[in-house]
DNA sequence: CAAATTAGCGAAAAGGTTAACTTAGGAATA
DNA sequence: TATTCCTAAGTTAACCTTTTCGCTAATTTG
């Protein structure tokens, strides 16, 4: 592989010069960029991309940790972030944390070793203390659907209590009155906060939260799956199931369905996220859109902004969910 | 951040003696290792892996090119992938290609220029000329989901057609005589393979293939939707549908129920790729396993042993696929 | 006990680029 | 004409490690 002192030497001008020709940072003349472009070209020159972290302290890599590689939830946000970053001539390196505190920091760890220019992770398990020393250090680290108390501006998040508002107010809406909650796990915040929204709109419609109507699920489908099972065992019941998540309601949906509920004759669901398959699994999911691939885009964003100086970015950190009506909620009103 | 200097000066050893104990590739006296470690410690070193990798010319990462970050298959491959080789120590850079050819070129040439040890990836687009002709650069390539002429030993890949071969198998078994086919895009190896058992399938039971009986999709549960409604138009009678993934046979599921068609009562339904949804979505999917996740270990395993000089490792270059039965298929026979 | 081998360690080059600083020369200004 | 200023391009140090080569001292061998 020729290097940049080849190219140097046949263009007859200076390391310093060829440069500036590969990095367009400085004014070079048509003359003798013409020189250089030639002899880059007659020779296959690449710049040496290691040498060039080396000796300018960035590598042009942003570090990705998500909870897991797969699952259409982080599915989207990595093609969020990645589809931005890659436009910009930047590298994602990706690694996951499994939403366990040990696995997380372990993570992380991995990504600040590599030298990434800045960091974007979507945490569970970690503190926000935790996450406050991170900051502390020199790489730039960025928050995806979470908000850490102190550093809203490295944030990206969205506004899950009002999701969990929106779906149970709609539920009611359509005139139920028993209402069954399977949560995602409390230690995460969206779930936390998902359910405070539940609560919320139980309350302002004068309805009491009943414990026997609920369930801490974990966000899978065999959650949903043991939140059902356990939820019809209790005896209490209900008209309309509210899931955290639409994993969680589609496996709800798939085992009433082999207990010969009808739905959503006997049973109306409403999931959150709006994943690619709510759309496909029957009855079609009403849920809640998390519009997590944009979210993607605008953590991007951010860190060109901030890290890599591409000024006139304006930046949208606080997301708010909607409701997607389609058919999994059957109206009982009068 | 402190530096091996530093480190040496404290220590009173040389820049040579720090690196051997860093790298544990050389012997060195229990006495200075521990003066060493001592003085690492202190100073809270730790190595610069741009220098190590200027130095060295490796930089302990594998370029990942995979068709989409989103959806179940990909995620699988990456999960498999980044599992193995996060446990070795590299890491891995993601990118994605799109399915189309400029931009799996693109992609290629954006790792390769991103200095990556080897490349896995995953392309759909790219001729095995054009892939042949990568193989010659210096850095070593291979090949997940594909068969390559000529580069066997860097590819790992699924026996399509065995595949294909079962699913239209079993159908017969189940005593259909009628079987429409929505294949998918036949510039993807995959989807010709598993066509061509298809075809096989129903020649060794003297049935033949009728293409007004046969769609090409695109892999997408619209593809599906769009499939089955032409098939649905054409007036053909069948009894049983064969998806070339689960994708389309989601698609068209949905559909056909949206049209008052039971399932499986009035269609039988079988898939491929045992993708998560499969086994929640209704009626269970009766599919064939594509073992993409060990497929992906076992393309990390294969970098590990060749490129990183991991010995002992057993690699595994041809996998097969198994069916997998739920209930979208009717028994009709006698 | 002398000779041969080996273990342990140091010195210094190499790796390819960027960035800070310097210089040369011509244009603009006084 | 003398001075200042600016642009274009060159010089050189710095970035931090690994690796090769060679030396010394310790160990093994005959």
């Amino acid at each position: 592989m020729a290097t940049i002192y080849e190219v140097s030497k046949l263009a007859g001008v200076s390391l310093a010069t060829v440069s500036r020709v590969t990095n367009k940072n400085t004014r070079v003349s048509d003359k003798t960029q013409k020189k250089v472009e030639d002899a880059m070209a007659k020779l296959d020159y690449r710049p040496n991309s290691i040498a060039q972290s080396l000796a300018s302290s960035r590598t042009n890599s942003v570090g990705i940790m998500v909870s897991e590689l797969q699952g259409p939830f982080f599915g989207q946000m990595m093609a969020g972030i990645e589809e931005e970053l890659r436009e910009a001539g930047k590298h994602v390196i990706i690694t996951t944390g499994h939403s366990e505190e040990e696995r997380e920091k372990e993570g992380i760890d991995f990504l600040l070793s590599r030298n990434c220019d800045a960091l974007i992770v979507h945490v569970e398990a970690l503190s926000d203390e935790y996450l406050l020393q991170l900051n502390k250090r020199d790489t730039p680290i960025y928050f995806m659907s979470r908000s850490v108390e102190g550093l809203q501006d490295n944030c990206i998040s969205l506004n899950n209590e009002l999701g969990g508002y929106l779906a149970t107010q709609y539920i009611i809406e359509q005139g139920h009155k028993q209402i069954a909650y399977i949560a995602g796990p409390q230690f995460k915040l969206d779930s936390q906060d998902r359910l405070l929204g539940h609560k919320r709109a139980l309350k302002e419609n004068d309805m009491v939260f009943n414990t026997d109507l609920y369930f801490e699920g974990n966000f899978t489908e065999t959650g949903g799956r043991n939140g059902i099972k356990s939820l019809l065992d209790n005896k209490t019941i209900f008209s309309a199931l509210v899931c955290a998540n639409d994993e969680m309601a589609s496996g709800a949906m798939t085992y009433v369905r082999e207990h010969g509920i009808k739905l959503p004759e006997a049973l109306s669901i409403i999931g959150f996220d709006n994943i690619i398959f709510s759309r496909h699994i029957h009855p079609k999911l009403t849920t809640i859109d998390n519009p997590v691939f944009e979210m993607g885009h605008m953590a991007a964003k951010l860190v060109l902004k901030d890290v890599y100086q591409k000024d006139k970015i304006k930046i949208k950190h606080f997301f708010e969910p909607t409701l997607i009506i389609r058919n999994s909620v059957r109206d009982i009103s009068d």
